[in-house]
DNA sequence: TGGGAGATCAGA
DNA sequence: CTGATCTCCCAC
């Protein structure tokens, strides 16, 4: 149960979990929309193979790098953007990647960007869906969160509880780490999936 | 409810 | 060539 927002130059696997319940708005060039994080995962830290940090600062990935309290925007198999929160001390690279959540406000613009299909608690499930509900993009990249900017993060406007752990999604190395979040009875939350490796293409 | 394949491109 | 993904389609 968290009250305000957590410290973010914290260790990632403590900052993660308490993003949970937090609002996060986005103003882009088509709207304004808020929502309350539902699922997060912790990335980076202590020699994290599965961090896009782990092989050291690229243009890409110099974000994580930075203070903490920004965003961090990638281009995720070329079709979809993902969100991250950076944690941690400068210099080194840990961020919490968003996952899902519930949209709270701007609910009508979501839909217009997401599309007639999805169902009301799809809007926001699943990292590539969540930025694109909320229209984060490239422009998005190195925001700061805790600003009067584009992109803000605010504290829970309820208790939180319920936060259940497990194993992060769709990663082949270091899959066993627990380091996944999310609010036990959330519709929103991802369904798991293990990685898997694409075979290859014919001919 | 869950597995499999295609889409599509930037990074190393 | 691989990947921090999503959606559609099919079987059970």
């Amino acid at each position: 149960m968290s009250l305000g927002l957590p410290d973010l130059t914290c260790p990632v696997t403590e900052v993660a979990p308490g993003l949970l319940g937090c609002l996060l708005g986005v103003r882009a060039e088509d709207g304004w929309a808020v929502l309350r994080i539902t699922e997060v995962e912790a990335y980076g830290g202590d020699g994290d193979p599965a961090s896009h940090a782990y092989k050291g600062v690229t243009p890409r990935n110099q974000v994580m790098f930075g203070p903490a309290g920004h965003l961090y925007v990638y281009r995720s198999h070329g079709i979809h953007w993902c969100a991250n929160v950076v944690t941690g001390r400068e210099g080194e690279a840990s961020a919490v990647l968003l996952r899902a959540g519930e949209v709270v406000e701007g609910s009508d613009v979501a839909r217009q960007r997401r599309g007639e299909r999805p169902k009301p608690r799809d809007l926001a499930r699943g990292p590539g869906n969540l930025a694109r509900a909320l229209g984060i993009n490239a422009d998005h990249d190195g925001a700061d969160l805790l600003g009067q900017g584009a992109v803000r993060l605010e504290p829970p406007a309820t208790a939180v509880g319920g936060i259940e752990r497990g194993p992060r999604v769709g990663i082949s190395r270091a899959a066993d780490r627990p380091w996944r979040w999310w609010l036990g009875g959330e519709p929103s939350v991802s369904a798991y999936r293990k990685a898997v490796r694409r075979v290859r293409t014919a001919t």
